[in-house]
DNA sequence: TATAATTTAAAACAACTGTTTAATACAATC
DNA sequence: GATTGTATTAAACAGTTGTTTTAAATTATA
């Protein structure tokens, strides 16, 4: 028995929809090739779920959900750590996240997809995925920060930081061409995030001791 | 006479093709489209130019010739001037030809987008305008870093800075949405590209530094 | 002005798209 | 075993795509 014959047809189909979503967008992704790759008849798209948009929108939440419980943040959650700590855990967890070539990377490129070019989806992701990291990320750099509470000043900081995970994702086509050792293997990758997170650590002690000084 | 009469018919079909293919990606762009805003036929497409692939790649170089004759680097390239001015003046020249609303938004929009989904432009695209990019960066930023010669760690310094800067393009979208503020206008641009040039001289300050110490 | 070359135009082409239909196969229930 | 509801299939549908054809209009050249 053939190994795409085991898994229940629904389930099938969801898992080769992020698959091909993810490669090649949804408007340039044909229901035919989803349904040749999961084994099934291209009735069977639009007799499952309502239409290629419902599909889209269902495959889009079943990524997130089977992310988050793969690059499970429980570490990086806990409150007794120091925050450099902290700071370096998320950005390492993220990086991961993005990088991940396996299954995983798929659920990513499919999200920054939708972050590059959104449809009508997007504002749900924004309030169910994307906007709670931002907050995780605030209420651990908040204590570096110290005396720096003008949010504007908060929120560019965040940026800073995301913008540099995040180039790895966006950007990818240019780091392969350039500088591909960069992200060759793991240890690479938890180099770049030692980095991202040196760097911005850096920034953000020294920024802070600049608004003590300001204040004395 | 109408406007669209005065322009030779090669030119506006350029110009309109850079306004709708950044709006909707190569893919899912169509020559009907172009031709009804250029008021042309569709066969013309296909005359003046071989096919769409070749109509995208002579707009995209087109784009790009535009763009630098609108964002001249004069004063950057000025190797008169001190390292930590030319790292202010290349983000903040960065900064406003990724955010620019106007015409020139579509170029930088029409970039990124080859980026996040390369067709097989990129490759020059790589050479000719990002690597040259780059490299300018790499100039600047080579005598702040001082003793750091280890091309690994400069190299994750330069995507520091460009990472910082091209979120802002690659996630316009949830800036939009959630911190539309700190892109209002010219003079909150402004702010974000002194907060990423003050950030990042404050990294790679101390990065030099350490590795000062640690050597002595 | 007559001839040649270039440009525009409408229509057709063949391939591909998401979706629907209608018929069949299968499974469970009575 | 007949009946019902579900699952699967092949075929057709209607619309769009990039491209080509063929003919007419325009411009340049002699």
């Amino acid at each position: 028995m053939l190994k795409t014959t085991i898994e229940p047809v629904i389930d099938r189909i969801l898992h080769v929809a992020i698959e091909v979503f993810a490669e090649h967008g949804f408007r340039d992704t044909t229901i035919r090739e989803i349904c040749k790759r999961a084994n099934v008849n291209v009735a069977s798209i639009n007799y499952y779920f309502r239409s290629k948009e419902a599909l889209y929108t269902q495959a889009l939440s079943f990524a997130f959900h089977e992310a988050n419980q793969l690059y499970p943040q429980d570490s990086i959650l806990n409150k007794a750590l120091p925050p450099e700590q902290r700071l370096s855990l998320f950005i390492d967890n993220f990086l991961h996240k993005l990088l991940d070539n396996s299954h995983l990377g798929l659920h990513s490129k499919l999200i920054t997809r939708e972050i590059t070019d959104p449809t009508n989806a997007l504002n749900g992701i924004i309030a169910t995925a994307i906007a709670p990291q931002i907050a995780l990320l605030q209420e651990i750099i908040q204590p570096i920060l110290g005396n720096i509470t003008n949010t504007t000043i908060v929120h560019r900081c965040l940026l800073s930081i995301f913008g540099q995970c995040l180039l790895f994702k966006h950007s990818r086509s240019i780091i392969d061409h350039l500088y591909p050792e960069l992200i060759a293997d793991d240890l690479a990758i938890k180099a770049c995030a030692e980095h991202i997170a040196q760097f911005s650590l850096i920034a953000l002690t020294q920024l802070a001791q600049q608004q003590n000084n300001s204040i004395s």
